[in-house]
DNA sequence: TATTACC
DNA sequence: GGTAATAAGCTTCCA
DNA sequence: TGGAAG
């Protein structure tokens, strides 16, 4: 048993030297030293927003288990907020303290996944996603179809932003003023997709059935609905090296280096003391939907 | 990982 | 006392 | 109506 303070909050951990991340070499400790220290730059991004944890105690070679609703056995200053879901409610983790990560990461929670929208409005989602997941491994039709949703996003006069999922793709995110619900930001977001993958139709398609896709990037814009989560910036994800969803500078998503995986628990830190938040601006861009969706109908008219 | 159910 | 089971859910598409 | 998919 260790034990770690953080002000006011005391958190008890166990089994620090068991190894979750084998070909990283990185133990439950390590993990736990990976979410103190990044707590800073995860803290916006956490903020009043809903989890789903995915923990793997027996580390990330064996499955895994979600978990939503807060066990009891979690302590009482870790803040929760309850939602509704089918038949019911439940009650789910808020992380707004260095010392809950701790504990979340004592509890093998490698990755996080947040709600789209916040505590107070959980129907009015504060932020739009484009997930683009390639159909194989060609990473760089991935970041060609991620700048082509940004220009569509510029002649629409909508900001975007962009983080490596950790996994396989790119997410493109679009901040929101939460006047729209999530039904009003499904349909832009369908529209959007739709409009781009008949721009580029040998690129992208929006099918979602695997078979039709014939190879090409999918545009999943499924993930904006009550309920739904996408991965939180600077998580760790579940694969051998131990990579982190990182938010990125367009520009670098232009370059050839990029990878998927390019950062991880083991170098995330170099990166974080070299440059600036990328989504710097993410909060004060946030946009009216109905102000894009009434461009993006002017561009199919006259298409 | 932690708890509960069950033998 | 030991051992196993359990810990998620929303939307869409299509058979 | 149910299962796959993400």
């Amino acid at each position: 048993m260790g034990r770690r303070r953080f002000g006011r909050h005391t958190v008890d951990t166990s089994r620090e030297e068991k190894t979750l991340f084998p070909e990283a070499d990185l133990t439950k400790g390590d993990l736990i030293d990976y979410f103190t220290r990044v707590f800073g730059s995860m803290k916006p991004h956490l903020a009043d927003r809903p989890l789903s944890l995915r923990r793997y105690p027996d580390g990330i070679r064996s499955e895994g288990f979600f978990q939503k609703q807060v066990p009891d056995y979690f302590p009482s200053w870790i803040r929760s907020t309850r939602v509704r879901k089918e038949g019911g409610h439940q009650d789910l983790v808020i992380a707004d303290r260095q010392a809950t990560l701790a504990y979340l990461a004592n509890q093998a929670c490698i990755t996080l996944h947040g709600w789209l929208s916040r505590a107070d409005r959980p129907d009015h989602p504060d932020q739009l996603v484009i997930d683009l997941d390639p159909a194989g491994r060609d990473f760089g039709a991935v970041r060609q179809a991620a700048l082509r949703c940004r220009t569509l996003f510029e002649e629409l006069a909508v900001p975007s932003f962009v983080k490596s999922s950790g996994s396989r793709g790119l997410h493109v995110t679009v901040p929101l003023d939460r006047r729209a619900t999530f039904d009003e930001a499904r349909s832009f977001a369908q529209r959007f997709a739709g409009v781009l993958a008949a721009r580029f139709p040998k690129e992208l398609t929006t099918e979602q059935r695997k078979q039709k896709r014939a190879g090409r990037i999918y545009l999943d814009v499924g993930r904006n609905a009550y309920g739904q989560t996408v991965v939180v910036p600077y998580s760790t994800r579940a694969r051998p090296g131990a990579p982190v969803a990182v938010p990125l500078r367009w520009d670098e998503v232009a370059s050839r280096r990029l990878s998927p995986r390019r950062y991880t628990v083991r170098n995330l830190f170099r990166r974080l003391a070299q440059i600036e938040d990328p989504w710097q601006g993410f909060a004060r861009s946030r946009i009216l939907i109905r102000a894009a969706q009434r461009r993006l109908e002017r561009l199919e008219d006259s298409t």
